[in-house]
DNA sequence: AAAAAACTGTTGCAATTGCAACAAAAATGA
DNA sequence: TCATTTTTGTTGCAATTGCAACAGTTTTTT
């Protein structure tokens, strides 16, 4: 299945058609939304870098969604009875374009085009969304932390030359993506290299196997 | 938003209107489908329990979820593109109704009114697997067995009186689910029970904070 | 261009976790 | 109902992982 529709000229689409959205400026360390209370609301990155944070009940804070061109996020993704708080903070100047999934999804009552589509491609949208995370939960799901990089860093490889790719995150935000410890991260990767399974040139790695 | 609007009504629809989905009847144990290529296929449980297994290179057995009434599962949630082999084995006599996403996705030529509701329908679908899929990812991004098990006992403990639930899952299957060893799981529960923090009878489970 | 902030690389040590193994209890099914 | 399979409960021990700390780089900001 295409789940590779092109994301962008539906979200441009939207953005130059639908009165039923907004678009709004951040910028960086800007609260864009919390996800306290339930409004509906789903959020597309139009530029810059959004992290999404929770801050449990000890205060301890961890990074569990990082957001950027095109990516979908928002409260209606989430379930309403946890205790976390979570925040959605600018991690750069962005721009925003912000909906209620409820307004999107009645019917348009002018039946305009635009509208037959919409349905449609929010679908295909929410599938990319449910493909993206069940890759995080089968990489979540490893028991090693070895097990963890090898199998990421195996689906990087894929579709690129010589098995050779740059990582898309800093080693600190990789280590978070795979909620593990960063200097046990490093350690491991070392060991890999000394084994002589990959190479690493700053994020460049290459599988040599 | 109502992510609990209601899927069984909407699948019993889906089953008596659309001449674009089947049903099947897979036996105990029976392989239901293999994600091997892609179809795009797209599963529903009508009756039954189904299991989503992965073998990886090797061997080792995961179960990497677990289906039941009116569960949504099938290829076009994952990645096409991972070394994994996923099998959906029926775990009891089940029923299971089939479509291809693209073929449901794709206009109506008769314009139906039923068909006209059905995009609608299948992103809300899709709107309520992606909660349920981040609320996994939730749980399996804390970093101590501790913190998995009583963030997971808050949630259910959640609108149940009295703080007191039963668990929707065996204790071998939590274990598999939050993605930790069952016996330090169990050492783990014994600590809570003995530090007063919970209370435990079988399958049932009381916070005492 | 200098200062500040963020990221990388590394290590010893302690704590958590997984593994293996087994007996007892419960559930399943023949 | 009896036999078989699955689940629960427990523990010692070893291995993995997280934590803390810090120096050296690189990137960003002023």
């Amino acid at each position: 299945m295409d789940t590779n529709f092109d994301k962008k000229i539906f979200i441009e689409n939207l953005k130059d058609n639908c009165n039923k959205v907004q678009i709004k400026k951040f910028i960086k360390g800007e609260t864009v939304t919390t996800y306290i209370e339930k409004r509906n609301q789903v959020c597309i990155v139009l530029s810059g870098e959004i992290d999404l944070i929770r801050y449990d009940l000890n205060g301890n804070k961890t990074i569990i969604g990082h957001f950027v061109d095109y990516d979908i996020f928002g409260e209606a993704f989430y379930p309403a009875n946890t205790n976390n708080e979570l925040y959605a903070i600018a991690h750069k100047n962005s721009e925003i374009l912000f909906f209620s999934y409820d307004s999107l999804s009645e019917k348009c009552r002018r039946n305009c085009d635009f509208h037959k589509e919409l349905s449609n491609n929010l679908s295909r949208l929410f599938l990319g969304k449910i493909v993206e995370l069940n890759l995080r939960i089968e990489l979540l799901t490893k028991r090693t932390i070895r097990e963890k990089i090898q199998s990421y860093f195996e689906i990087l490889s894929k579709g690129s030359i010589r098995k050779s790719f740059i990582l898309p995150y800093t080693y600190t935000d990789l280590a978070d993506f795979l909620s593990i410890d960063r200097s046990a991260m490093m350690r491991e990767i070392k060991l890999l290299i000394d084994e002589g399974f990959i190479k690493k040139n700053g994020s460049k790695i290459t599988l040599l196997y």
